[in-house]
RNA sequence: GGGCAAGUGGUGGAAUGGUAUACACGCAGGACUUAAAAUCCUGUGGCCGAAAGGUCGUGAGGGUUCGACUCCCUCCUUGCCCACCA
């Protein structure tokens, strides 16, 4: 007898990870024979320490990756590190140590610390994107995109962190303000490298009708970024200059209500609309205080509408009606054409705003309900439907209907022209920051912004770099990679200094798992296309909108350059929830964390797993519960017992001549059928529920009781079977327990069961009887009895005689196997 | 303001039209032990009842149905995402 304790776990963990290593259990190449399978977690960014939220991410996807292995197919599971980036700066400035070197000294012990997980990665296909040869190819791909124009420099407003001393995707602010270290954002007019993610915004958000096994919250949510929208941009005159003024409306139908017009403060016509009027100063001071207002205090849902009167006429094409034309602070620069016809009755902020500085409003939607409403009198804008009044021909016409009827009509007019606007923006990638990848560019007095030549990348990162935190990029200090020669001319020039943004990193790094160490190519096609799409990914939440979206971007051009053929990396996707402690979010700053490692070295790794994946599904938080882990603990000891004590080799057939041997064989093949279900994921993993299914097989083992050599052999078959199904979950002990019942390979290598469907059969069933929908009486009758002998077995029923007797049964449901339903 | 989830015992959760609370945690009682730990056994939604049994019960209210945690309508609460986007 062998003992189940935290020691012996232990060293059988050991010995299997041991074990794995040296025979490369793992290890995984292209075989077009068999079917592939390619399970991916979102990789970590290497901070050093793994943290609860890893340990179930990379669990889930190491259960699902072991099931289709088990299951014949060819698993890729790949694992590496999203290397670059802020915090290993952070790190250097504190410690005054080289990012480099703090960087590669976490993976070595984050590469320590998954091992100690026993996931079954690849490790032969391990990468970091702080390599040179993996951030060659972010600058390959940067060049190829320049190429077809949708990379690009332009000097624009930007979003500026203070505190990070660096410029910020849209994406990467939040509420107004720094996604990483929750700093105010503020506006800075700067020079910066774009990605044209907007080239792909008709594919990214019509593909997501492709993406079926997304969780429709991630798929909301990247439309709602996208944000089309469909509307008119209307041809305002300027009475002065006569010049065009372009406004762009999703609410064509209400074009007669429009009483002004209002620009954005940042509205290139602004200076020339005032200057040399009276109202020059109020303007320019009104622009002034609004530049000088954070992102965040402009936006913060403060319903008070600042504005200034121009002193100047705009003109409405469809009634030649002058409006003045303000400019305000709740429009916006950034979306349409930073300019707006105001409808005060029926657009909430403009009612706020005509209220505030006493503009006029009429009515041109009659509210059903309120037919006789004066706008003077009005409280709120009336944004419902209704039919159109003070429109002139339209009149009457629905509003919905109005919409489509005036656009055309504008249109044919040319006093406008049905457009789509898209909230989405192009993707600023320039960090003035030293730990990323250089961008492959070299300015020339002579001949401008010179791509560096493919045949000189990687442009390498400079090591040994002072990071003082001062702000402007490190690189700039360094002579010798900054003063070079122009490509084009020979002459000296200058190298571009920014960084790329590291989102840029893990936007196809899936891809690069395929072939990770070609140095020829991207990736190898031939491997991309046969392992292409990522069949199941898994991940966080808070990646739904940058990462996903970057990462679909990337595919898309990919394929456009005939590189992959998918425009989809990702098949199915699974956000994994929260792991809470205390009801709070685990965090370092909340002080409540738990330590992986300490579970460990108590528990094994094995009972961690099974705790992780039985506490709730997957996409639900998960509420971490220190004597909960006791459960996983001692239902793995129980079947640790039953192979120590209870199995014994015997030469023997099954027996299946006993009610319980029947029941014992049904039970184990009801046991795989769920949990073959469970894990599929058609309907979403249930590893919770497959966990149960393990749990009651095997307290329906214990109950056994062997008398006969067939017996044990039927026993032996049911505790073979419970070994197998529970390999995924907790694959030390479960290979452990293999081997002490004779098994000769790893317990990965056996084919997954099949269920035996005619064994599930029942040979009596448990019949309910209701009368008037509530529960009488129970009967223990054979299966698939015949209603004429329920009908029997019912009449003859004492204790059914009180709710009968002296009634007319009107109704009389059966529900084969299940139950009786009277109504009388 | 808009969108998406979710609400079930003391706790995590199970059941997606058919016996609500599977499986665990916790708790209570018992066995083993000098004792404890570990392990094993039994019980465990509320109320009434000695028991048999009855009755109520899945956020609230209504509806569909022989039958509703499950479907429909109205509302409440919580979480997440988006938001002066015209």
């Amino acid at each position: 007898m062998r003992s189940y304790n935290t020691l012996e776990i232990k060293r059988i963990e050991d010995k299997w990870r041991k074990a794995w290593d040296e025979k490369k259990t793992f290890k995984v190449s292209m075989d077009t024979a068999k079917p592939k399978y390619y399970v991916l977690e979102m990789f970590p960014y290497p901070s050093g320490k793994i943290h609860m939220g890893h340990v179930r991410n990379y669990t889930i996807a190491d259960v699902i990756a072991r099931f289709k292995m088990m299951q014949g197919f060819n698993v890729l599971h790949p694992m590496g590190y999203d290397a670059f980036g802020q915090p290993a700066e952070n790190a250097a400035i504190k410690n005054s140590t080289d990012p480099g070197q703090w960087t590669y000294r976490c993976i070595a012990q984050m590469r320590d610390e998954l091992k100690m997980m026993g996931f079954s990665y690849d490790w032969d296909r391990e990468l970091a994107t702080c390599d040179a040869d993996y951030y060659k190819w972010n600058q390959w791909i940067f060049l190829k995109m320049m190429g077809k124009g949708l990379a690009y420099k332009k000097a624009s407003p930007v979003n500026w962190c203070s505190s990070c001393q660096t410029t910020l995707a849209n994406e990467e602010v939040i509420n107004g303000a720094c996604w990483r270290c929750k700093t105010e954002v503020v506006q800075k007019d700067l020079d910066q490298w774009y990605l044209k993610i907007t080239h792909y915004n008709d594919a990214l958000l019509e593909d997501l009708n492709k993406l079926k096994n997304w969780p429709s919250r991630v798929v909301a949510m990247q439309e709602n970024w996208i944000g089309k929208s469909f509307g008119v941009e209307i041809y305002f005159k300027i009475k002065k200059t006569g010049g065009r003024l372009p406004v762009f409306t999703t609410r064509p139908d209400t074009i007669f209500g429009a009483t002004y017009v209002v620009l954005a403060p940042e509205h290139p016509l602004v200076a020339e609309l005032v200057k040399g009027t009276p109202a020059e100063k109020a303007v320019n001071d009104f622009v002034e205080k609004t530049k000088n207002i954070s992102m965040r205090d402009r936006i913060s849902g403060d319903v008070k509408k600042d504005g200034a009167f121009t002193g100047q006429y705009a003109i409405n094409p469809v009634n030649g009606e002058e409006i003045p034309i303000w400019i305000g602070d709740y429009v916006l620069m950034g979306y349409g054409t930073g300019a707006i016809m105001a409808v005060p009755t029926h657009d909430q902020r403009d009612f706020l705003f005509a209220k505030e500085h006493k503009l006029p409003l009429r009515i041109v939607i009659q509210d059903p309900a309120n037919p006789d409403a004066k706008a003077e009198e009005m409280k709120a804008a009336y944004e419902g439907e209704g039919g159109l009044v003070n429109s002139k021909q339209f009149n009457g016409v629905g509003n919905e209907q109005a919409k489509a009827k005036i656009s055309q009509w504008m249109e044919q007019q040319a006093m406008g022209k049905i457009t789509v606007h898209w909230r989405l923006r192009d993707w600023l990638i320039s960090r003035q920051r030293y730990w990323g990848t250089p961008i492959p560019i070299i300015y020339c007095q002579k001949c401008g912004a010179v791509p560096v030549p493919e045949k000189d990348l990687p442009v390498e990162l400079p090591k040994n770099v002072k990071i003082t935190g001062e702000g402007g990029s490190p690189l700039l200090k360094v002579a010798e990679f900054v003063n070079v020669k122009c490509p084009k001319c020979g002459e000296a020039a200058r190298r571009e200094t920014d960084t790329m943004a590291t989102f840029f990193d893990s936007s196809w790094y899936f891809l690069r798992f395929c072939s990770p160490k070609n140095s020829e190519k991207i990736f190898d096609q031939k491997e991309a296309a046969y392992w292409m799409p990522v069949d199941q990914y898994i991940g966080g939440i808070e990646h739904a909108i940058l990462h996903l979206l970057y990462s679909r971007f990337f595919t898309k051009f990919l394929h456009d350059q005939g590189l992959v053929n998918v425009s989809e990396p990702f098949d199915r996707l699974l956000t994994q929830g929260m792991v809470l402690k205390d009801g709070e979010v685990m965090s370092k700053s909340r002080g409540n964390t738990v330590d992986p490692d300490s579970v460990i070295s108590k528990y094994g790794a094995d009972t961690l797993r099974l705790f992780i994946l039985f506490a709730a599904p997957p996409e639900d938080q998960l509420e971490w519960n220190d004597s909960a882990i006791d459960g996983a603990w001692k239902f793995l000891g129980r079947v640790w017992n039953l192979v120590d004590m209870k199995f014994k080799p015997v030469d023997a057939q099954p027996s299946a001549s006993t009610s319980q041997d029947k029941e014992l064989d049904r039970d184990r093949n009801s046991a795989i059928k769920k949990i073959t279900e469970d894990l599929s994921g058609d309907e979403g993993f249930k590893f919770n529920t497959a966990i149960s299914q393990l749990m009651v097989l095997t307290n329906r083992i214990e109950k056994y009781d062997v008398k006969s050599p067939e017996q044990q052999a039927t026993f032996n078959q049911a505790l073979k079977t419970l070994v197998i199904l529970l390999a995924p979950f907790a694959p030390h002990v479960c290979e452990e327990m293999w081997e002490m019942m004779g098994g000769k390979e790893s317990v990965v290598k056996v084919s997954w069961p099949a269920f035996n469907e005619a064994a599930l059969k029942l040979d009596s069933v448990t019949m309910v009887v209701q009368i008037n929908g509530k529960i009488r009486s129970k009967y223990d009758v054979e299966a698939d009895a015949a209603e004429q002998k329920l009908r029997d077995l019912v009449n003859s029923d004492e204790k059914l005689k009180a709710y009968l007797e002296g009634k007319e049964i009107k109704k009389f449901i059966v529900v084969p196997n299940k139950l009786i339903s009277i109504v009388v």
